[in-house]
DNA sequence: ATGACGTCTTGTAGACGA
């Protein structure tokens, strides 16, 4: 079974790209963020082409997350947003069973400033996540997404120069660790413990050519599935060529 | 190097992203 999760940074925007990730990849699990486009307007007819089926989670403008199976094995039992959340309309969690695997597309909200009321707001909704992945626990899990905090050192570019900004902060990386300690394994650094790769990289100055990036987005595992996990990787060529995301697909294979 | 990019909008400049 192959998993994928990326933030297209606007599916409309990225349409091309994404067809070209599922003729490749054919993956069996897609889990998108920053989708960015209003219900009304999500291309359900192109991925149909593809062979694949969306539950979706749109909010217009901003954010948008969404989870796709193959058209064989569709999603089910779809349900939008998460108790708790402070802002529902922002879209940012979606969940449905595909394969037999309760899955859960999520995009952290970004923080701003430390200390400003969106960061605040940003540390409420990983409590909200961690809550609702206790919920789940037992069953076969998968929380893919964008967390927007590079959970350790290791994922971040230059950890110097980024001590005590966004994404890297204490309480930051302590609420993300909650939502581990709630039952889920990090597949990447499972696979890949002294690894220094990232998903993110900005668009400006050229970061992505000089390797100046950050790890936030993530596979993250239940116990069963991880006895499963086979491989992990970032494919960057999805973070080159023609108009391509500023994140590169995270991707995994189960047995 | 002060900025550097890309996406969206009851748009054409400003907000947002991380």
């Amino acid at each position: 079974m192959k998993l994928v999760t990326w933030n297209v940074n606007s599916l409309k925007a990225r349409l091309p790209r994404l067809l070209e990730l599922l003729a490749e990849h054919r993956p069996d699990i897609v889990c998108l963020q920053e989708t960015k486009t209003g219900a009304e307007a999500f291309p359900h007819d192109a991925l149909a082409d593809a062979g694949y089926v969306a539950a979706d989670h749109s909010g217009g403008r901003w954010a948008g997350v969404a989870v796709l199976g193959r058209a064989e094995a569709p999603p089910t039992d779809v349900a939008a947003g998460l108790d708790g959340e402070a802002a529902p309309d922002e879209c940012r969690w979606v969940e449905a069973t595909v394969a037999g695997v309760r899955v859960a597309s999520v995009y952290v909200p970004n923080g701003r400033a430390v200390g400003s009321p969106a960061f605040a707001a940003k540390l409420a909704f990983l409590d909200a996540v961690a809550a609702r992945v206790a919920a789940l626990a037992g069953g076969p899990l998968l929380v893919a997404g964008d967390v927007n905090v590079a959970p350790d050192d290791r994922d971040v570019y230059d950890p110097a120069a980024f001590a005590g900004s966004t994404h890297v902060t204490r309480d930051e990386r302590e609420r993300l660790a909650a939502v581990l300690d709630a039952g889920l394994v990090d597949a990447y650094r499972r696979l890949h413990p002294d690894e220094v790769a990232f998903t993110w990289w900005d668009y400006r100055a050229g970061m992505f050519h000089k390797n100046l990036g950050l790890r936030i987005d993530v596979i993250l595992l239940s116990t069963e599935l991880t006895g499963r996990l086979e491989s992990c990787g970032i494919d960057r060529g999805y973070r080159k060529g023609s108009k391509p995301s500023d994140h590169a697909p995270l991707l995994a294979t189960l047995t």
